[in-house]
RNA sequence: GGCGCCGUACCCAAGUGGUAAGGGAGAGGUCUGCAAAACCUUUAUGCAUCGGUUCAAUUCCGAUCGGCGCCUCCA
């Protein structure tokens, strides 16, 4: 195994990875709030989050993964339109917000699985845990972190010397209400509601007793509970998008820390953005696309994967229709390369890793090494590039070595097929005469003819590559 | 106002104090009746600009220009 390195956004800095319990990693990465579907900015994030996990269990270790699903809190406050359709359309049809997030949790796993995302140990909802959240409050407010103001139990920021330490605040130069308004009922503009009894949003559809009376939870208190329910009081890796550091994590970690006394999270890795030409994807400039939007355009799910492997996660990634078709071309083209090493490979035995050729254990061994420093994804894609290219490697090896790579890439190596979709043996068949037709054509030197056959199986959605070992014959990409 | 990131060929994108991965696209070639595929070759003396440090900078420092993110729910 070899050493394993992460940039640790608490800190700033490369850090060599060392899980709490040896063998073992405690891993939580924020979900989805599942009032809307999932936009492919969005599903970076999880691709990251899941090459994470991957990776972690390729060397060896022992990965629970935990997930929430945020279904509570922030259901009936947006007001964008495309939401608002939805609730609209949920309404007519008479279901509750429940059902909506039901709906969209469903869409959720929809879009992860055909990304090869591996399904997180522990899927969590919000609402499910909402004692757990109280518990968790109980001992904050025991602690002396909070006051009530306005019907609100606050988290008071004051009390808790290191708030701020992840993102780097200082709180007397942030510019409160620089982009909103203030809270009226804080002391400190950076304090935050573990719960509300007095909702900003007309119509909270979700309300629970509680000590502090019937309202909800505030939105930061359910991964703190969730997470130490599942993982612990400390737990070794917690992720997500880069604009969780300043407030979600933030407060989190304050949280978190106040209830336990104890360190919380020991390394934080954090997502960038994917980025369009105007800045990144959100829902209120009306520019997300959804992974829907890319499957009616063409792409395969995978290309997407692919698209996101080429960027390192903590850079932004510059999406473009024509970025995306790049990446669909490339991904073809690995596949096919993939498809002709396991041709030439034929029937000859797959070696196991201990039997490799030493040209590509080198560069399997190079391969984990990329992934171990901070998930070096694109030098590693490059590798099993390198690895596909190199005539030299005996293709069996190849094979059996590039199978090996995907397991944390997920392309879709082994499942790769030349043919997009099924024919029936009849189809086969006359395909197969049509091709014989011309072949005969060809021996007789009919040029007319054979060209004419060529053009008649292209209008069947069939092109016909003439190779040293006869006519092969593919389906045109629809 | 504060915090932070980025600017690498036509495009996406790695990377390092010692002379620019990979992919897509383009060009030329081999092969081919045609075509496709495949394969080979090729495309940044250059890494926004201007200074500085250094034997040596794309890589460190400073300034400038441009872009982006966060400080509000947001991956």
């Amino acid at each position: 195994m070899p050493v394993i390195t992460f940039f640790n956004t608490l800190g700033r800095s490369m850090e060599e990875f060392k899980p709490l319990v040896p063998g073992k990693v405690g891993f939580y990465g924020c979900g989805p709030t599942v009032y809307n579907y999932a936009h492919i900015g969005n599903l970076r994030t999880y691709v990251f989050e899941d090459i994470l996990v991957r990776s972690l269990r390729r060397f060896g270790l022992d990965v629970t993964h935990v997930m929430n699903i945020t279904d509570v809190g922030h259901l009936s406050g947006d007001d964008d339109s495309g939401e608002d359709k939805m609730l609209r359309s949920a309404k007519e049809r008479g279901q509750s917000v429940l059902q909506i997030a039901s709906y969209y949790t469903d869409a959720f796993f929809a879009d992860t699985e055909r990304l090869g995302i591996a399904r997180p140990d522990v899927v969590c909802k919000a609402t499910e845990h909402v004692q757990d959240m109280i518990r968790l409050i109980r001992r904050i407010e025991a602690g002396g972190y909070t006051y009530s103001a306005g019907g609100n139990l606050y988290f008071d920021v004051s009390k808790f010397p290191r708030y701020g330490e992840l993102a780097n605040l200082r709180l007397e130069e942030l510019k409160a209400g620089a982009r909103i308004e203030v809270d009226e009922n804080k002391k400190n503009p950076q304090d935050f509601v573990l719960w509300f009894t007095k909702s900003k949003f007309e119509n909270q559809a979700l309300i629970w007793d509680s000590p502090w009376g019937r309202g909800y939870p505030g939105w930061h208190v359910e991964c703190s509970a969730m997470s130490m329910k599942y993982l612990g009081e400390s737990f070794d890796i917690h992720a997500g998008g880069v604009d969780h550091i300043p407030v979600h994590h933030t407060n989190e970690i304050a949280q978190s820390e106040a209830a336990t006394g104890k360190p919380w999270v020991r390394y934080w890795l954090h997502a960038e953005f994917l980025v369009m030409d105007k800045g990144k994807m959100s829902k209120s400039k009306g520019n997300f696309i959804t992974l829907q939007n890319l499957l009616d355009g063409g792409f395969e799910a995978l290309d997407y994967r692919y698209f996101c492997l080429g960027g390192h996660y903590r850079s932004q990634l510059s999406f473009s229709d024509d970025a995306m078709a790049q990446a669909r071309a490339s991904r073809k083209a690995m596949l096919e390369k993939f498809l002709d090493l396991r041709t030439h490979a034929g029937t000859a035995e797959v070696p196991n890793r201990s039997r490799l050729h030493a040209g590509v254990l080198a560069r399997l061994e190079r391969f984990d090494k990329l992934l171990a420093e901070d998930l070096a994804v694109p030098r590693a894609l490059a590798e099993l590039w390198g690895l596909l290219k190199d005539p030299s490697l005996p293709p069996a090896d190849v094979v059996a070595a590039a199978l090996d790579m995907d397991t944390v890439l997920g392309i879709g190596l082994a499942g790769a097929r030349r043919e997009e979709k099924s024919l029936s043996d009849e189809e086969r068949s006359k395909i197969q005469a049509l091709v014989d037709r011309r072949t005969e054509a060809k021996k007789a030197k009919n040029w007319a003819e054979a060209d004419a056959l060529r053009q008649e199986l292209k209008d069947l959605g069939i092109v016909l590559e003439d190779g040293p070992r006869g006519t092969v014959w593919k389906q045109l990409k629809a």
